[in-house]
DNA sequence: TAGGTGATGACAGCCGCTGACATGAGGCGT
DNA sequence: ACGCCTCATGTCAGCGGCTGTCATCACCTA
């Protein structure tokens, strides 16, 4: 017998969003998604910082994503070009198999508007990092922000669309798409 | 004998800024706030729905001069157009009196993150209003929805310069700048 | 003068979250 | 084989955010 599986943080993810989906956010309290793997409130606290980083906790390598998809552009890119070679490889964190997955948690997050702040504050803090790297690569201010917080849009409106129903488009094919559409309305173009 | 002083909620949030400056967010209570007014708790969640909102309550009015600012485009502008009316008018509710102010209460947001989420929360709920007023001026998605996310986006950055010490100029002057930079980058031009 | 209105107070209680300390299985050195 | 150490977990007490419920009582209105 052991004293504790393997997995802990993973089987409390699974839980929760199982919990959260079923019973709503706010109706599941942490003590009962503690309980339904076998474990205590005080343990759930330990593996995340507070209830709902328990759907956010793991996004690191999205993040990693987007940082190798810069180090990857080319020296003398044009911060467009960073932005494009950032969406690209953050497109391939997001294969067919996990749409219906991520359609799940979407649903959760869309439900509560807490946890919609924290989806904010993470794709902000993204933004923040990857306009680090642009700096980093010797963009200037504003441009770098403006660039990485643009990258973020489109991220983010792509996403949208890759997990409404009967989307079957890649991420990185929408990501395309609204990028040009970017580029053409900033140019000053009518709708 | 008045049994209530009028403006409870504006001395609330005076209080309150007043409390999370010197002592720092976590660390001031609402019960503190409450009772620094002559207050009880059970009140202070009657005008706030949580603590944090006693320091964003009232921004209907940044809403509105966002929405003014588009209503008074003419007919056929472009979104382009648009999001540079939207932004022209929402300079205008931060005057240079208002510099002060904002300042310290950017402060305190700075230094707490709970605080940073709500802040993100609002805005990306101002670029949902933006762009909802866009589709309804027959703006397409997803053109709408970029354009609502630049406008906001630009606005934050300008905002950020605009209370940075020993910056000058005004909201307005710094977004044209600001939007200008974005306008060339997303034509591809190299940094 | 009676009754209605509406902001506030009082109180109990749930839940998120934390610090402090105890427990016990597995690994490791001797 | 023995004892020690590590470290994930459990237990417990407690604070603060937040809510429902009911009472209070100045003011307004008929």
């Amino acid at each position: 017998m052991v004293r504790w599986q393997p997995g802990t943080r993973e089987r409390l993810q699974e839980a929760a969003l199982e919990l959260f989906a079923h019973r709503g956010y706010e109706q599941t309290t942490a003590t009962e998604i503690a309980q339904s793997v076998g474990l205590t409130e005080r343990t759930f606290f330990r593996h995340f910082s507070d209830k709902r980083e328990v759907l956010f906790q793991g996004q690191e390598r999205l993040v990693e994503a987007f940082l190798d998809g810069v180090a990857a552009a080319p020296d003398g890119a044009t911060p467009m070009e960073l932005v494009s070679a950032a969406l690209e490889s953050a497109a391939d964190f997001f294969p067919g198999e996990r749409r219906d997955h991520a359609r799940l948690r979407q649903s959760v997050i869309d439900q509560n508007p807490a946890l919609q702040e924290r989806e904010r504050h993470k794709l902000s803090a993204l933004a923040t990092t990857v306009g680090d790297t642009f700096r980093a690569r010797g963009v200037p201010e504003p441009a770098a922000t403006l660039a990485a917080e643009s990258a973020i849009t489109v991220f983010g409106v792509s996403f949208t669309q890759w997990i409404r129903d009967g989307e079957d488009r890649s991420l990185a094919d929408i990501e395309r798409t609204v990028l040009a559409e970017l580029r053409s309305l900033a140019a000053g173009e009518a709708a």
